[in-house]
Parts: C-alpha cells; sequence; structure tokens
DNA sequence: ACAAGAGTTTAATGAGCATTTGAAATATGC
DNA sequence: GCATATTTCAAATGCTCATTAAACTCTTGT
C-alpha cells in the first residue's frame, strides 16, 4: 500500500499537465490536488522535468491498454468517419479521463517539451499512419507522397482548429455550444469535406462542377 | 526626439511578444534586444499588461494603415484563393515584419489574455467576416448558418495547422521545408478541398462520385 | 546660467516558484 | 522488538522575474 503516493502524485499530475501545460503547471497545484506535499514530487521523482516524464509514460501506457481504435474493414470512406468521430470526441468532448492524454498531446504541440520526441513516436506517429493509411486509399493510385500528407493535415487541422481555436470561436459568436449532438455534427462536416477534397485533387477531371480549376498557374 | 526610447521599446516588444507570447516574454528580453533598461518600460507604460495593450494597439493600427488585402471583384473561388494565398503566407511565411501581428493573433489563441477581446474586434472579426462573405457566395442559397461556420473553419482549420503543427510535423517527417513554392502548394491544396468541400455540402446530389454519403444516419 | 520638469539609469524589493535539507514518521527485515 | 531503510513533512534556499525607489542626466524656458 505504500505506492497509493506515487500513484496520487501521478494521477493528479496528468490532470494538471492536461489543464495548464507543462510549464504553467506548478508543483503546489499538483500536491494541492494528491493530497500530499512538494517534497514527495522531488523524492519519488528527482525533479519536475522527470516527473513530467513519468507521468506522460504513465499516460501511454494507460492509453496502450485502453480500448484501441477500431476501424475494422469496412471502406475507407467509413474508415475515415470512424477516425474522425473518434479523434474530435477525443479533442473537443469532454468525458473520459484517458483524454488527458490528449491534452497533453495539445499543450507539446502548442509549446514543445523535450518529451514530444517520445510523444511522437508512441502516440502520434501511429494515429498518423493510421490517418495516412484510409486516405492513401481514398486517393487515386498516382497521387504523390505529398498529396497523402497534405490531405491528412487538412483532416487534422479542421478538427484541432475547435480546439486551439475555442477562445477565439467563443468571441466571435455567443451561441455556440459543444454538446454531444453538435460534435457529431462538427465530424460529420469534417468528414464531408476531407471526402469531397480527396476527390477532386490532384486530378480535377473526377469532379467537374463549375469553376473548378485546381493549379494556379 | 524625446520619444525614440518609447517608440524602440514597442517595436522590440512586437518582436518579442511575437515569438515568445505575452507571459513568456520577458520585459529583460524587450529592453535587450531595445537597448534600454526595464525600468523604462515601468516609466513609460506602467506595468507588463498595459505594456503589452499599448503594443497590440499600436500594431493594429500598423495593420490597419498597411496594404488591406483587396478581394476586387472576381469569382467567389478566386476570391478564396486569394483569401487562403495571403493567410498562409502571413502564418507560415516569414517575410514582412507586419506579421508580428499574426504572431500575436496566434500567440493570443493559445493561451488568451485580457486583450484578446479588443484583437477579436479590431482584428479578427473583420477577417473572419471577409472569408464568411466568400464563403456564403460559394454555397447555395439554402446553406444554414452552421454550414457557412463550419465551411470558414474548416478554411481557418487547414491553415493554421500548419502554424500549430509545426514541431509536430517536423518530427514526423524529416524532408518538409517551407520555401515560398511550398507554401503556395498548400495554399493551392488547402483552396482546393475547401472548394471541393462547399460544392458537396449540403446537397450531396451536385457532386454524385461514388460513395459519397454525406450523413451518417 | 540655472531652475524645473521630463526622461533614463542603477540598484533594491518582493512575489512566485522549483528545489533542497534534515528531522519526524512509518514501514520492513531480522 | 529492534534496527534499518523508506517515505513524508515543514521549513529554508536560491532563482527568475516584475515592480519600485531614488539618483542621475538631459532639455527647455527664463
Amino acid at each position: 500500500m505504500r505506492k497509493t503516493t506515487r500513484v496520487k502524485l501521478i494521477e493528479a499530475a496528468l490532470e494538471v499537465f492536461g489543464e495548464r501545460g507543462y510549464h504553467h503547471a506548478t508543483i503546489q497545484q499538483i500536491v494541492r490536488r494528491a493530497g500530499t506535499n512538494v517534497a514527495a514530487v522531488n523524492y519519488h521523482f528527482g525533479d519536475k522535468a522527470q516527473f513530467y516524464g513519468e507521468v506522460v509514460s504513465h499516460a501511454l501506457n494507460l492509453d496502450q491498454a485502453a480500448e484501441r481504435m477500431d476501424l475494422g474493414d469496412e471502406p475507407p470512406e467509413e474508415q475515415l468517419r470512424t477516425f474522425v468521430f473518434w479523434f474530435v470526441h477525443n479533442i473537443v468532448g469532454m468525458h473520459k479521463p484517458s483524454s488527458s492524454l490528449e491534452k497533453i498531446h495539445i499543450q507539446e504541440m502548442v509549446n514543445p517539451s523535450p518529451i514530444l520526441d517520445t510523444l511522437v513516436d508512441t502516440f502520434i506517429r501511429p494515429n498518423h499512419m493510421k490517418l495516412r493509411a484510409i486516405v492513401a486509399a481514398l486517393l487515386p493510385d498516382d497521387a504523390t507522397e505529398q498529396d497523402i500528407r497534405h490531405h491528412c493535415f487538412s483532416v487534422i487541422g479542421q478538427c484541432l482548429h475547435y480546439k486551439f481555436a475555442r477562445p477565439v470561436m467563443d468571441r466571435l459568436y455567443d451561441d455556440i455550444e459543444f454538446t454531444e449532438d453538435y460534435v457529431n455534427a462538427l465530424a460529420e462536416h469534417i468528414t464531408t469535406v476531407s471526402l469531397a477534397g480527396m476527390r477532386v485533387v490532384p486530378h480535377q477531371g473526377i469532379v467537374a462542377a463549375g469553376g473548378g480549376r485546381t493549379r494556379r498557374e
């Protein structure tokens, strides 16, 4: 029963780091939430940086153990939809605690710490590759490496915007509420736009509806 | 000639706040770059917060004076393209110093300070409305308020991703270089995807190419 | 020339934070 | 049960900053 403090610290830290980011989170806030004191952190983990490392590792293990997003063998259109729904809900939806990892993911994008390398290798890249496979299946065979990447980034970019731009969106419009239904509508919108985009690039001939030039010069 | 210090401070601060954000920027860094000393800030501006306010106001005025993005009376497809090119170049391109305002825009999105309200009102909302008008012109007449918003956010989200996700992208792929040509290609990609997305929602009938379901149930 | 005000500088002050220390409390092995 | 190792705690240390105080310098009007 002597590991309790260590575990409490990690769990509290997961929340606090997720909410405030590495730099803005203070050890005080963490130990207050964990019900211990500052020295416990340094005793168990050395310093703040190592502590953060442990916390992220722990979250990554949790995530490994958690339900893996299963894409089944549906057609790629449906796989994309599933991916987007999963991602959007994890990003903007606020249910399951496991999404603390997503919060840290976001925080690290905004201002990276040394653990970003680890995070990319064990968490972000696998997910990216999953999306990449879907996108590649949706694009024509002769799509270039760049086309694939760009479409991936378009999908992810649209999703993440509802996280990053939230403060601005709330000020632009005062009637936005991120209910379950609304988040579903967002995910559907993003899926539709992305699928449409993949059909048209790089061969605009496939969809010839008015004004469809695709290259500048 | 007695205003020199004040001006030097504002100009240096514009850069530093743009690079580090309000919280991470220190007065030391600013005055070092300005070639003065810490007390000058408090003499001229009171405290850091007011200083930041003045700096942003100054940047906004600069921006007002600068060349306004002119969309002319081209067809809305071309207007969208112009908007996206302008936005992407301002976001990821690193030429003209005036884009310090964009940097502050980004910083404020990531962690907002009290001046975000001002920034939204005098800078972000006008640009958003410009995009909104273009999007509304591109969508069918019966498009809902939500459709318009979501398409705006899709456009902006794709653009901003190349700013926010940069640290992750560099780790995912080591061969990305944001040359002038590459940024143009990005902008073209985003324009094409967005236009395609607007043609298909909410009337999937317009583009009927294979597998185009657009609603879940 | 010089007083007075505006502007600038150097040198404290103090708040917030991570980190360390050393002693007290608790568990563990014999 | 006792000795040793582990874990907790309160308090202290030292660092980075923003903010202030007070001395100093320039400019300007008379």
